[in-house]
DNA sequence: TAAGCCAATATTGTCGACAAAACACTCAAT
DNA sequence: ATTGAGTGTTTTGTCGACAATATTGGCTTA
């Protein structure tokens, strides 16, 4: 049922996928330094997989490297949330619009199917399946956009850091609810063929969603 | 004068510069395959400075790696054509917006004097400092959202790829100067601070320009 | 005591060699 | 003649060691 199966074929893969998860999960704090020997002695590859796979999170912008010095975690803060959810909602309004053009009757079918199951999971108050269908419902819609640089730049390029914010901020509260009902109006929008309606929700919903991640930055004092 | 002087301080880096030119000057062809001995050969480097420089060219979307079988040059193609611009109008229509905003009082100055020097050169049909020139252009704007991911997105994520198309396809004819009077008006309106404007002007120059060289794609039938 | 230089140490950058997988070619069988 | 298996070759993936650079700490000197 879930999206992007991308199954790891080599050594370097397996360890970026690892470094990924433990850097987007908090595992890895955010902002430290990612020593290449220690690394390697704790995945247990040698310095070239952990450097390989370093430099596939520096793609992801989940880390940051210089020259002889090193790489780091970046820093989750009010500035670069802002920064990449104003981008976020300039692409993700895109996908939106592209989505609403290019999907096929069946996908559009497959994401109201999701979301009636997402919405049994969000009446119980599972969270962890909250996080899960969130980025399910919003995957679709990138794919559906059909737009293989736009994808590549949401998947491969921010979107590991969106979740990232997500993830160590967390979402809760009367927030969740409210976002599976704009989920709702953008599949209504989309189902109906509404380009420019489906933009439109989705800006706004990517919007409040900053501004609730925003606050919990702030007053947080991360 | 000219922006973005990023010095290269390891071999990795002067080898990924010298590939990343060759490959966006047509000397290494599209579509063509990277063996990685034969470059270390040709370059005179070890192995793994070509592995890093090839990794970073992936996420310039420069070229496509698969595991166990190497890296390809990106084709150019109609429909990539198409998509990379449909993207670039997108956020470089958000980055002219922001612009508009953000640009200091001095760089919007910065940015007349340029497009007054640029006129001389037009005038004179130097082409190659057209190229440069519109590039320059289109940098000082990206810079002036003041949004890093936006940059990072546009400079180290697609904008290498852009110049790829622009310099293998070349922009000649009335063209030239009708492009010129289009960065005028951006110009102007960042210069009013007008932000809408901005953004809208720019989303059709960048629309334009897709044409033009859709138009030279297809009927040289790549 | 503070500032600056120098040496010792630790970390990153680069290299050549070996392992594993994909590719190409031959040869046999239908 | 074509397809298939099998072998030999080439290419990519991984590793450990060495080189070059940055950092740390101590020492000297004002």
């Amino acid at each position: 049922m879930s999206l992007l199966l991308e199954q790891p074929v080599t050594s370097a893969d397996k360890t970026f996928f690892q470094l990924r998860k433990d850097i987007v999960d908090g595992v890895i704090l955010a902002g430290s330094k990612l020593s290449e020997t220690e690394l390697s002695t704790k995945y247990a590859v040698s310095r070239a997989v952990i450097r390989e796979a370093i430099n596939r999170l520096e793609s992801n912008h989940l880390v940051e490297r210089k020259a002889h010095v090193g790489a780091r975690v970046v820093a989750l803060t009010p500035e670069g949330l802002a920064e990449l959810y104003q981008v976020r909602e300039s692409l993700e309004g895109m996908a939106a619009r592209l989505a609403a053009i290019n999907m096929t009757d069946e996908e559009i079918l497959d994401l109201n199917t999701l979301l009636n199951s997402h919405f049994q999971t969000v009446k119980t108050g599972e969270t962890y399946y909250q996080e899960a269908g969130d980025v399910d419902f919003h995957y679709r819609i990138i794919l559906g956009s059909k737009n293989n640089h736009l994808i590549s730049i949401l998947m491969n390029g921010i979107y590991h850091l969106i979740r990232m914010y997500r993830v160590q901020l967390g979402m809760v509260g009367p927030r969740v609810t409210t976002a599976f009902d704009e989920h709702r109006h953008i599949a209504q929008a989309i189902s109906n063929r509404d380009a420019e309606l489906a933009e439109m929700l989705m800006r706004r919903h990517i919007l409040y969603t900053k501004n609730n991640l925003l606050t919990k930055l702030v007053t947080e004092s991360f």
